[in-house]
DNA sequence: GATTAGCACTCTCTTTTGATGAGTGCTAAC
DNA sequence: GTTAGCACTCATCAAAAGAGAGTGCTAATC
């Protein structure tokens, strides 16, 4: 059997029904709701046709029916319309204060929960393979000594140590040399434990402090494998019945809640090269278990220097693809682009 | 009518039969559970004088009884039995590592989740009136200084400016001596307007640096205004079916989730000065709409230094109060003592 | 006078039953 | 190939019936 155009144009209207809807739709609603100017009894033999090809299923029998995970496909893939929408919330966010990345992110995700009525979750980029770019100890009384320690992509990581005695300025800058020279420029990789040693001996009776100024270098270098990952809208699952039992909700907010959860997620989409950067996932096709009942759909993003972030949506499969895929694509060109601006702006920020 | 002690054991047996099965408890049942060795006939008459007392309620005609806020009440202040539980998971995790501060407390949230089954939240120690300690600049590299701000109590900001043209050393200097003898030691209050004008007047033309920095400084002092809180368990709350039908679940995590709203139970617990610097709230007394239904038990926790922060469980009315306030107090000890420790022992962190 | 046994009564909860209605599959006619 | 017609299925809802737990009250007992 053949999926011809008409089979095609009642499939899309069923799945649309029921995107709008959440029932199953049945024959007579099809007959009226599209102009191909069918009766009932012929849907329902297109209908019979539908199911037996797996692009729709019936509940139960004598109730309407609903796609499959196979209908979904075929309709994010073919038969998808480009409904970009602007969301201005966060056109004006973005511009009016970039102060602080994880912030900003934090934003990003409730402006989308509150435009799409879905749960949204947005990873921190991850600086992979990233270089030291500055190392500075300072005194910041008797016993205490900061070293502030930036990597490339300006990710910057601060490191209280405490000493026994104080040092002077010059004993400081000497260290602060030392630290510099070696270590300016390397990766985590190109730091050997012979460069340590080396720089220990150099340090003298301060060795002591290289040693944990190294320990704070790796943190932060590093700092991709606990991934940041913030999330909003979980409560919007509840608009949704066919989520919100129970059981289903406690899984998936639990699921949101341990945010080490959604890693999975993340390494996924950003392991797929996917076009234009979205991705998305129908039911059974989710890493993550607890959201089989549901789809996903995923960008990437990009701030530039391979720093790489993925903003998720998670709703019903009955979600508005549509809506849904241009709302990202919006924010993600959003995202991409306010690092270009920066770039080439080079303005201080608010 | 008095209450007599007859009339505190039933009432004691009630409420006690009722926490540990959240339904209503009848008169045979008391007759049973306690050594008072009377019948149920006798019973039924001293509970229908409680009822008239205002300490235990019937959900409907010929049900059992349950107990009414001013019962709990009663309960929590005369008659609850002091079962300090150790809470062994934490205390080798604190010792283990103390790294960070908010990683820290996140895992306290989630040590008391999973121990106690009910929510629970922890705000991070405010610093108010915190005093400026240290400020450097460096040049990371041609077109950006960063800027970091260590308040009193060891609050460290980062802050990153872009500049058009490099800064040499000597510039550098002057002003990170410029900016330390103005203001260390100062609160924000005592930073005025005048004393901006003058440094920005010494700093010639570099005295946009100094207005980005004198931002970034107020921005470190007051950061208390955005009280961190983390949240863990928020899902047991499915746990207690009174607590579980849509509307309320969907409330209750949605409060949860804007952690904004729990400042609320932070100042309030932090204002009022309780005993041993636990507090019980019961229904109406919460100072949060939202958990009407519940109880939140809460403690204040000091790092030193009055810098002090709040953790709250919160859990159904029939909670275990005896074991959530000994685990609290253990907690509430724990974390007393961490900082106390730390002073005399002056270890660098891991 | 306090305690208890007994009994009618109340109210929730669960199960049963029947009615309704949406929707189907199939057959026969167009 | 399309459509009208009809018997059939199944979820949903409401009403009815039954069971069970628990009460309040009265009268008897200690």
């Amino acid at each position: 059997m053949q999926l011809d155009d008409r089979k095609l144009k009642i499939l899309q209207a069923i799945i649309r029904n029921y995107l709008e809807t959440g029932e199953p739709v049945g024959s007579r609603t099809i007959s009226k709701y599209t102009d191909l100017n069918l009766s009932s009894a012929t849907i329902r033999n297109e209908m019979a046709d539908l199911e037996e090809l797996g692009y729709i299923l019936q509940p139960h029998t004598s109730a309407g029916r609903i796609p499959s995970d196979k209908g979904y496909r075929l309709y994010v893939d073919h038969m998808m319309e480009d409904k970009v929408r602007e969301v201005e919330e966060l056109r004006e966010m973005v511009l009016e204060k970039e102060e602080k990345v994880d912030q900003m992110l934090k934003q990003v995700a409730k402006v989308l929960a509150v435009n799409t009525n879905y749960a949204t979750m947005i990873s921190a980029p991850q600086y992979r393979g990233n270089k030291l770019k500055f190392i500075q100890l300072s005194a910041v009384d008797e016993h205490q000594i900061l070293a502030v320690i930036v990597v490339e992509g300006n990710v910057i990581k601060n490191h209280m140590i405490y000493v026994e005695e104080a040092l002077n300025q010059e004993t400081l800058l000497k260290l602060n040399i030392l630290l510099n020279t070696h270590l300016n420029g390397l990766s985590l990789e190109e730091i050997s434990l012979g460069m340590i040693a080396a720089m220990k001996q150099q340090a003298g009776i301060h060795s002591d402090i290289i040693g944990d100024v190294i320990d704070a270098v790796a943190d932060a270098i590093r700092a991709d494998e606990d991934l940041e990952i913030y999330t909003s809208g979980t409560t919007n699952i509840f608009k949704y019945p066919e989520l919100s039992d129970k059981q289903r909700a406690e899984e998936l907010i639990t699921t949101f809640e341990e945010k080490q959860l959604l890693t999975e997620l993340v390494n996924d989409t950003l392991s797929e090269e996917s076009k234009q950067g979205i991705q998305i996932y129908i039911g059974d096709e989710t890493p993550i278990q607890t959201m089989k009942d549901c789809s996903v759909v995923t960008a990437t993003y990009e701030l530039g220097s391979g720093m790489k972030g993925t903003i998720g949506i998670i709703g019903p499969k009955r979600m508005d693809y549509d809506r849904v895929v241009g709302t990202l694509k919006t924010i993600k060109e959003q995202l991409d682009r306010m690092y270009n601006d920066k770039l080439i702006e080079k303005k201080p920020d608010a």
